[in-house]
RNA sequence: GCGCCUGUAGCUCAGUUGGAUAGAGUGUUGGCCUCCGGAGCCAAAGGUCACAGGUUCGAAUCCUGUCAGGCGCGCCA
């Protein structure tokens, strides 16, 4: 609807530029917005506000010029300028009949919109490395990059989605070494755990599979894995250990070690993101990109450029060079490459699949990474507006009114699958939903998991329910709804029916908005405005009471209201109960 | 010290890319079921949009500076 009425102004700027009263020039874009009050229509616009420069005329004087020069809409009932020269739309009530039928008409796919014109797009996230469970910061990740996933999909974007597991380099030898040393204790061993390696409850239950099914056949003993003279305690003595355990074991040794906390912890992830309704188009492995020699690859490709240099043994990215404060190493002087290096090859990889927009969720923890990351896309010859990097706060647990505090370091953290158990996914997914990612986020779990008037996701969900209540009623009553098919919407003569149409009516513009802006939280506050408007009507007039075409018509209303909830919940990745 | 994010009602947060008299939820106060689900509705009260300048027809929104909080500044990921 609001598209048509843009089309009606565009003709008219077409006209005046014609006449000569507007620049030819002179580019136009004309918006309209909902205003907030009532009084000033169903549409505003500012065009003349923003021409009348240009024109060198008054702004009223040239919005009167646009209204004169305007076609007719059987849409539009009246317009009027107002204030400093504001265009006010007011639509007619065919308009309105109009966008229920179309809401009727089109169900599921009300809403769907082509800004993203089939644009192929990657969305990259949560990618948390697989050394132990999901904790609630990743599940923030997780609503996030899935919501925006889904409403991309819907505003016309072709998305895909991965998950890229860090299955390679150090962070894998320390695993493979905690399991190793938890095996150890196993088969009757007493080793020393240094503090760095992983901690959790989890890394036993893995060194178990491994005993049961291997027997003893890893045994060797402790001494020849700790390097002699280092402290136990540091991180270069940890390298030292990890590379004795992976001479010691052998090749074949190491891999079943790292192979079996990669598998379990790889499904447990997923399993854990399948239940809070997440599923990804791939899981991309760090190795394969080593195994196809991907990164070795890129290195090269980068080394043409001038943007490479040798420093001290190791290999630089001359970061500067793209705004970041300092140059980056990406092969150490070990030989072994950075995380930085893989990185290139993922993200040049996923270009190099036809990928023309990179989004990556990230944790707001990583935002020096963004630079440098930008820069060596941009040395390959990429345009690196082309990478957005979507960041994503921390979430604050509370509980009884204090914050739950949470550190990774020492294993001690709510893991997502405490957080589900405890909520529920639907409160869960649409309390991450409730705020914009840049913003903290406070979670009050008793809030979530009350279930009460207090919590949001009902009130929500209650409107959809009511709904289908009311159809059950009217089931009941033995009402024939065959006949609400094709029901006169022109009936609907109550501002609280006008106000509930005018709301639906602009569910695809939140959409369009949503998507463009990477921003899906506005559709939480317009579902809380949508339920607001059904129940507002709901409490104020009888829908089954009224005669038969009347509630005909009532009904198809609010069964597109229905819709309109189901739709938006969907995306979000909450459920809409038929009864709670 | 430098960089990024944030600062809006008692609390938690929106604010349609610069629009008209800044809005929700929650909390407080007061109303509303003989009736389709009261997990609901209506109303009142609550504001120096952190602060100071600037840009213009017009600023919570853009620019500069200051203050406060969070995060980051590794040959970790």
């Amino acid at each position: 609807m609001k598209q048509q009425i843009i089309e009606l102004f565009e003709q008219a700027v077409g006209v005046l530029k014609e006449e000569g009263v507007i620049p030819r020039r002179q580019r136009v874009q004309v918006r309209f917005d909902h205003p907030r009050q009532k009084s000033h229509g169903d549409l505003a616009t500012n065009v003349a506000l923003s021409l009348a420069k240009a024109a060198g005329l008054q702004p009223r004087e040239l919005a009167q010029r646009l209204i004169d020069s305007l076609g007719r809409s059987p849409y539009v009932r009246r317009v009027e300028i107002a204030g400093p020269g504001f265009i006010n739309v007011f639509l007619s009530s065919l308009s309105q009949s109009q966008i229920l039928q179309q809401i009727l008409d089109r169900g599921d796919n009300f809403g769907r919109c082509d800004v993203g014109h089939g644009e192929k797009v990657l969305i990259e996230f949560v990618s948390a490395n697989p050394t132990g469970p999901l904790h609630v910061g990743h599940g923030r990740g997780a609503a996030y990059g899935d919501t925006l996933a889904r409403v991309m999909r819907f505003a016309g974007y072709t998305v895909n989605t991965e998950y890229y597991v860090n299955d390679a380099g150090r962070q894998m030898d320390i695993l493979a070494l905690s399991v190793w040393l938890r095996y150890l204790e196993l088969c009757g061993e007493e080793p020393t755990f240094p503090p760095n390696c992983y901690q959790g409850d989890y890394i036993w239950d893995i060194a178990a599979t491994v005993h049961r099914e291997d027997g003893k056949k890893h045994l060797y003993p402790m001494a020849d894995v700790i390097a002699a003279g280092t402290s136990p305690h540091s991180e270069k003595a940890l390298d030292a250990m990890t590379a004795d355990f992976k001479s010691t074991l052998g090749e074949d040794g190491y891999k079943r070690f790292l192979q079996a906390a990669l598998d379990i912890l790889v499904d447990d992830i997923r399993s854990d993101l399948r239940e809070f309704r997440v599923e990804f188009d791939r899981w991309f492995s760090e190795r394969s990109l080593y195994d196809s020699n991907k990164v070795n690859l890129t290195i090269n490709k980068l080394r043409q450029t001038d943007y490479m240099y040798e420093r001290d043994g190791a290999l630089w990215f001359r970061a500067t060079s793209f705004g970041d404060e300092k140059d980056r190493v990406v092969v150490r002087e070990s030989g072994a490459p950075t995380y930085l290096a893989s990185d290139i090859a993922y993200h040049q990889d996923k270009f190099d699949r036809g990928f023309t927009k990179l989004i990556d969720v990230w944790g707001a923890d990583h935002h020096g990474y963004i630079d440098r990351v930008k820069g060596t896309l941009a040395a390959l010859g990429n345009n690196p507006d082309d990478f957005i990097v979507a960041l994503v706060q921390f979430a604050t647990l509370y509980r009884g009114g204090e914050k739950v505090s949470m550190s990774t370091r020492g294993g001690e953290f709510v893991t997502l699958r405490e957080l589900r158990q405890e909520v529920g996914t639907d409160a869960a997914r649409f309390f991450y939903a409730q705020r914009k990612p840049e913003q903290h986020l406070d979670f009050d779990l008793d809030l979530a998991k009350s279930q009460s008037t207090d919590n949001p996701v009902y009130y929500v969900q209650y409107a959809h329910a009511r709904v289908c209540s009311v159809f059950r009623q009217a089931k009941q009553r033995k009402i024939k709804l065959e006949d609400d098919i094709g029901s006169d919407f022109g009936l609907l003569k109550e501002e609280a029916e006008k106000e509930l149409a005018n709301t639906l009516a602009k569910f695809p513009d939140i959409i369009a908005t949503a998507a463009r802006n990477l921003e899906p939280h506005h559709i939480v506050y317009y579902l809380r405005d949508v339920a607001n408007k059904l129940h507002t009507y709901y409490n104020a007039h009888n829908i089954l009471a009224s005669e038969s075409s009347l509630r005909s018509a009532r009904l198809n209303l609010i069964r597109a209201t229905k819709q309109v909830i189901a739709n938006g919940l969907d995306l979000i990745g909450v459920g809409a109960p038929e009864r709670m």
